[in-house]
DNA sequence: TTGCGTCTGTGCGCTGACGCACGCAACTGC
DNA sequence: GCAGTTGCGTGCGTCAGCGCACAGACGCAA
């Protein structure tokens, strides 16, 4: 049995803003339909629009040496991509792919950049979530440094499972041992285990989330210390 | 033989702003002689002063599961301590730890916060520093994950020859065993290769950098790439 | 039904780093 | 001049992950 909660259709980002300043935003924003794959930034290429994810997902990618590449986050409705912009900078070190199919709003670069010029609160918000993004690629360090491919996996499932709002999504290994810069046969041997313990369930690239609780114990605390960063700086007040 | 640059009196950030707000900075700071192993900010606790280092350097660490550690940047007199607070947060996620003993400038909190509301000037270029240590964050996250010990070495001690600002300076095994997040002997192993090939000398604690290029090419291109971003957001204009 | 592409599983040898533990040399303080 | 501390070198067994290679399983389309 699959619990698949209700498609969010707005953004955290901008639902956490003082409604007029919502509205302001949203009227700037077209809503747009990512395919799975695409490539929505290139590391150095100028950034033309910004985008808040509904419920799609991107990843962001550091490439290594010319050839390997590296997720150092993943983006769903909680944040946004073009943070640079949020600096004055207008290109991304990061390459930046569609990893979950769905909706966006999309806002050019020129738009975006006069609104953070007009709107303190929306200013605060935005700062206050780069300041997320900061500690979470620290994280990002530590955990690709110390943390077994088992518990990383773990870890990128759960997190995959937020942003999809379901949890069920698609992912095969191969994209997997991309995200988690290891082999694709690494990931087999996890997934396997975590299978075989009856926390996930996977075929042809359909995987199902099982046991949401024995995947946080088989995942690294970084997901939980992802999460409580989160919380503490963003938590929207009810 | 030994070239030891002219310490810096000044710190970059502050040199590259509008003279007249350069000075109304210094004139909330003062000047503080940093000991080796200070500890500046421990994790999640308020902070109360920013540093601008100028031939001191302090290193950021992340805490692994209550025990590891892995430094995630380290501060010279290139940029400052106590970037959450340009973000509006007044704690740091990091420890901050002096690596090099030397003389910063100290600014309280409060003050910082002030002038940041006043100068868009002083806004503008902090911004652009923490784009810089974005980038830089995730590139230290490919680089922990990818690159062998030995090449890391020869970046960790390049990047602390930059801060500090001389060709000699003192960092043990274990200290650098620390920063690196491996274990001392892989330090001796790494540097005694590197002692063999004449790249670097060292005894007890005191390390020479002999030859800058072939440090460069024995180091991972992560270090030229760091420069390169710092260099292309931060150059300051002559 | 056949064929082909995609996704997953397995096997083997290799290596970089780990944990542990001991030895030795140099410096410091009494 | 001796003891204790600090810094560095070495040796050994272990292990996670790598590269390479091949094989089975499923699914779609002709």
């Amino acid at each position: 049995m699959s619990i698949v909660r209700p498609r969010p259709r707005l953004n955290r980002l901008l639902q956490a803003l003082p409604r007029r300043q919502s509205q302001r935003m949203l009227r700037e924003c077209e809503a747009v339909e990512l395919k799975f794959g695409e490539i929505l930034y290139q590391p150095n290429v100028r950034i033309s629009d910004v985008y808040f994810p509904s419920d799609s997902f991107i990843s962001l990618m550091i490439p290594v040496d010319g050839t390997g590449n590296l997720e150092v986050a993943l983006v769903g409705n909680e944040g946004m991509l073009g943070s640079p912009l949020i600096l004055g900078v207008n290109v991304s070190p990061l390459r930046a792919v569609v990893q979950g199919r769905g909706l966006a709003w999309r806002m050019s670069a020129v738009a975006f950049s006069r609104q953070l010029g007009r709107s303190a609160a929306l200013r605060r918000g935005l700062h206050r979530y780069l300041q997320v993004r900061m500690c979470q690629l620290a994280r990002a360090a530590a955990c690709t440094r110390f943390h077994l491919v088992e518990q990383r996996l773990a870890r990128c499932l759960l997190m995959t499972q937020d942003r999809a709002h379901s949890d069920k999504f698609h992912a095969t290994h191969e994209v997997l041992a991309y995200m988690l810069g290891v082999r694709r046969v690494g990931v087999t041997k996890a997934a396997n285990v975590l299978q075989t313990r009856q926390l996930i369930h996977y075929h042809r690239g359909e995987i199902s989330i099982l046991d949401r609780v024995g995947m946080e114990a088989a995942a690294c605390g970084c997901y939980q210390a992802d999460r409580e960063t989160y919380g503490a700086l963003l938590a929207v007040p009810a």
